[in-house]
DNA sequence: TTGTAGGCGTTATCAT
DNA sequence: ATGATAACGCCTACAA
């Protein structure tokens, strides 16, 4: 029978949604919120109401309120490789849109002097309640320090060191590094070399132990010359690859740490008349897009990151609501893509 | 003299500043939003108050209240290939934290049988104020309209058809590629391939009309047999080009309209055994991270992406704030970026 | 199970 | 030029 003076165009307030389902606003507010002690019957007329008038509640109201925002921070490291970052993106988007929140972005440029006043500034200014945090940020110490002291909840992926309290998403690239590794053991490689990836980042550290196990199960001998230190760009790879190359016995093949240095590898050899994968077989790790659009395409490995971001989204919302959640049990799976870059070694010797 | 209990940890209301300052809310709110009637020694007098309290007004009751959410929107196509976003995205959260306000996303996959649903849904959760709207979507009937018809102030970069009532940012990616063209042409280059980019961008029809009016100045004449249709995605641009190299007559020169597609043409050279820059001039457009990585490294464009979303999203804001802002009157300038795909034509003949 | 009252921090209205 | 007071729409007590 009530009925008000309802605006046509979606600006219903839950006060137009009682009078229409005849209750008290306090009921809406239950039912809106999923809260219990409401009966069966009430939640049907609400729901109905709702959805006659369209009713959306005002998010302002609600933070002011209520104290919660709906906001979840991305804070990320604003590299030239943005690959990684799309994924993470959209993933974290998809967890985001399906509960109800919305994502802020906090792009830092490293190296960066006060990483930890930038944070600060981001978490207080743009209210998120909780924040997600791909590699390698989560493992810059000042960044660890600052989330820490301000206790707001963080949803880590692929951190070097997992903080048990809070949520860590990773893979198991170190197993997929040994994959690739052996992959080319058995092609007849025996002088493998390996770039580290950059020391401040988790993989890293994760993809040589892999790197090494390979060689170990095979009962190869691991050479301290054939390894050098990267840093996951193209100039590293390329440069790491120079002196690979340079050596009295180079080796026939190279494990990059990830795609970009793989790249550099690749072009290295070029400067050099090197035929790849003829002379020189190469692998990268990421499946970047770079990957598959190079000459020749790149064996590599590709990790989940959408699901990791996606997950770890998800978890940290659901944490926020005060659901006890835990990090995954196990590891994603990473998977080996053989591309054209690797090829039997001539056993021409 | 007055001095309540302000909380230590940056939990200051309007009502502390007020009560610190000695005078009333509404002189607070005065001077906090920039309004004039306000002396300057109140004015002094309060902002002294804001610092020694670190005041920072409340977000969600400002929107309450105010109406105002300062929140902007950038809706943009989730394509495969996100170094273009990469830049839309650093430009636009320069212009937005400059000026206080947030950026939200909102990834478009396309093709997507419902872009207005998904925009409408967008624009009313969110509560964006405005939105950035980077090329090919604004270009996309179903999402002009509904723009139009939600009255939200839009800010486009690189629109085919440009509204004049609305921000409009470019470049010159027509003249740009009339250098090129030139340069292929100075190189003793005749017969040179050009592969289009999508038809529903604007930059597409813009970058062809800069290749014929290359050819035009230098009295070449044009044909139509070698030029193909591109999508600006790798795939296309093998696929052109391998049509491309299989004309009686093949080109010596290829113009890409991006450098995925030049890519794509890269690859098809090398399966056929072709070398560029010997067999074949090969030029892209965008300066992807890609194209310094390739062998070769390709000769191309640097368009000033970041710069374009910067002012496009500032632009976008003044004008939210009331301001009358106009679009630029320029176009930006793209910057020719020679590597090593190119070479003089060999005059063997 | 349901409803009433008060408050969240700001901006807007209308005085003064 | 400045101030008192009422919205803004919702949520959290607390009552019933």
């Amino acid at each position: 029978m009530p009925s008000g003076s309802e605006s046509p165009l979606g600006k219903a307030t839950i006060f137009d949604v009682a009078e229409q389902a005849g209750v008290s606003i306090k009921t809406v507010s239950r039912v809106v919120n999923n809260e219990s002690n409401v009966r069966d019957a009430t939640r049907e007329k609400v729901l109905s109401a709702i959805r006659e008038l369209r009713y959306k509640p005002n998010a302002a109201a609600r933070e002011l309120s209520g104290k919660r925002s709906r906001l979840v921070g991305l804070v990320y490291e604003n590299a030239q490789e943005f690959n990684y970052l799309k994924d993470v993106l959209n993933g974290s988007l998809d967890a985001c849109e399906a509960r109800g929140y919305a994502l802020l972005l906090c792009p830092i440029t490293l190296p960066n002097p006060d990483i930890a006043a930038r944070i600060r500034e981001f978490v207080t200014q743009a209210r998120v309640e909780g924040i997600v945090l791909p590699a390698p940020l989560g493992d810059l110490a000042a960044a660890a320090a600052l989330l820490r002291q301000l206790r707001i909840p963080v949803a880590a992926i692929a951190p070097k060191d997992p903080r048990p309290e809070e949520i860590n998403v990773s893979c198991n690239d170190g197993a997929a590094t040994c994959s690739l590794a052996e992959y080319l053991i058995e092609q007849g490689h025996r002088a493998i070399g390996f770039i580290k990836g950059h020391p401040g980042h988790g993989a890293s550290a994760a993809r040589f132990a892999g790197y090494r196990r390979a060689l170990q199960r095979h009962g190869l001998a691991f050479s301290a010359a054939l390894v050098r230190q990267g840093y996951f760009d193209f100039d590293s790879g390329k440069t790491a690859a120079s002196e690979l190359l340079d050596l009295a016995k180079p080796p026939s093949a190279i494990v990059a740490s990830n795609d970009d240095m793989a790249a550099g590898v690749l072009f290295e050899a070029r400067e050099r008349g090197l035929t790849v994968p003829r002379d020189l077989s190469v692998v990268g790790f990421d499946d970047t897009q770079i990957a598959s659009r190079m000459w020749p395409p790149l064996t590599t490995v590709r990790q989940p990151i959408v699901q990791m971001a996606e997950t770890a989204a998800r978890l940290l919302i659901d944490k926020l609501n005060g659901e006890a959640v835990q990090s995954p049990d196990e590891p994603f799976e990473c998977e080996v893509v053989i591309r054209k870059s690797t090829a039997p070694l001539a056993s021409i010797t």
